[in-house]
DNA sequence: GTGTTACCGAGACCGGTAGTCTCGTCAAGA
DNA sequence: TCTTGACGAGACTACCGGTCTCGGTAACAC
């Protein structure tokens, strides 16, 4: 038996960082290129130089390594305005998300991820997580203008948030109408009354 | 060369119909079992009691099988709502919709099929042209309010579709919030002000 | 230095998939 | 009766995610 406690100290060949950037960097690079056709682990690891099993030496599945590659650079700060009026929040909180669903390579990368997790339940779940914080996000700014007074009393919230990531995710993923700053505009409005 | 104005009459076997329609109710209940996992062409023809190149010889593709599967059965005819009152049309169309994707196994089906179109764009363009009909239907009462005056004539009814059926979208494929007639009622409620 | 350990790149391998090809059979019409 | 083309069955190719094994090598203990 091992005291999990007390682990034995670290004997052999370190982790290797370069190869951890390299497969990052290359496994964003190839979602964003590819912007929704699915990316394969072969081409990853050849992409980055890197042997598959180091791949899955320190990810569980494709799936890990893909939302990592797009967490570790996407900005994974929310933006959580409180300027103390609904309106500017949510204005401000939409033209942030829409905007950043432009940005290269995150943008395209995010969209070939959405496609994967279709597929990949553990990617999914994973997903979700990454999104959880957003959803939060608009929550909050909207319960802050519930009790300012700005929304009824009465007003479901849950229903506007997905109301929100419902549109934002129609048009991000259908790509069929324009995410700029007048359609955060228009739907702040739309929502507010 | 052949005249391709004057066909030589056909002859050999004819289409096997039995086998055409074993397929169909075989992919699509197996579209809807699945909820979400993929569905692989062998299981079909294997369910169907028939072999893999009778599937090929009429479809182009396995989505191809799977999208006929599904309006093969569900309801072609959108509900096109005419009360004369806005608000009464949008929420009936709501209702419609929202009852309609708590069906069985239509409803299923059409969840396993979104996930594969995510992988396959021949699948996705055909999903196209099956979701503009909707589309076009939630547009026209949009349109025929709008020339009533019971909406501002500036009104962007792009936007408020994308808000319709985003929100739609992601409560069906999430499955995080029921699509009930409460949620339909006070979806309508919330585009129209 | 020497030995041990664990990571490294490379690639064979497994099971499963979409789609093609071929086989012998069978039904519809000439 | 003969030609034609659909039929069920299944072998086959190409590709994928994931596992396994190999010889090599970097980091550490001694």
């Amino acid at each position: 038996m091992h005291d999990s406690n007390e682990p034995r100290p670290h004997t052999g060949r370190r982790r290797n960082e370069a190869a951890r950037r390299a497969i990052l960097d290359a496994a964003l690079e190839l979602l964003a290129d590819a912007d929704g056709a699915p990316v394969s682990v072969e081409t990853i690891a050849r992409a980055a130089g890197v042997g598959k099993q180091t791949l899955y030496r320190w990810w569980p599945s494709k799936g890990a390594v893909l939302l990592d590659a797009l967490t570790d650079r996407a900005a994974q700060d929310v933006p959580a305005p409180d300027t103390g009026d609904l309106r500017e929040d949510l204005r401000e909180l939409a033209i942030a998300t829409f905007e950043a669903s432009q940005r290269r390579p995150s943008a395209p990368a995010l969209r070939t991820l959405v496609r994967e997790a279709a597929r990949d339940t553990h990617l999914a779940e994973l997903m979700r997580v990454f999104t959880q914080s957003r959803r939060a996000a608009v929550r909050a700014v909207l319960e802050r203008g519930r009790e300012r007074g700005e929304l009824p009393a009465d007003r479901d919230l849950d229903l506007l948030v997905d109301q929100f990531y419902g549109f934002f995710w129609y048009r991000f993923l259908l790509g069929h109408a324009p995410l700029d700053a007048a359609a955060a505009e228009a739907l702040t409005e739309s929502l507010l009354g």
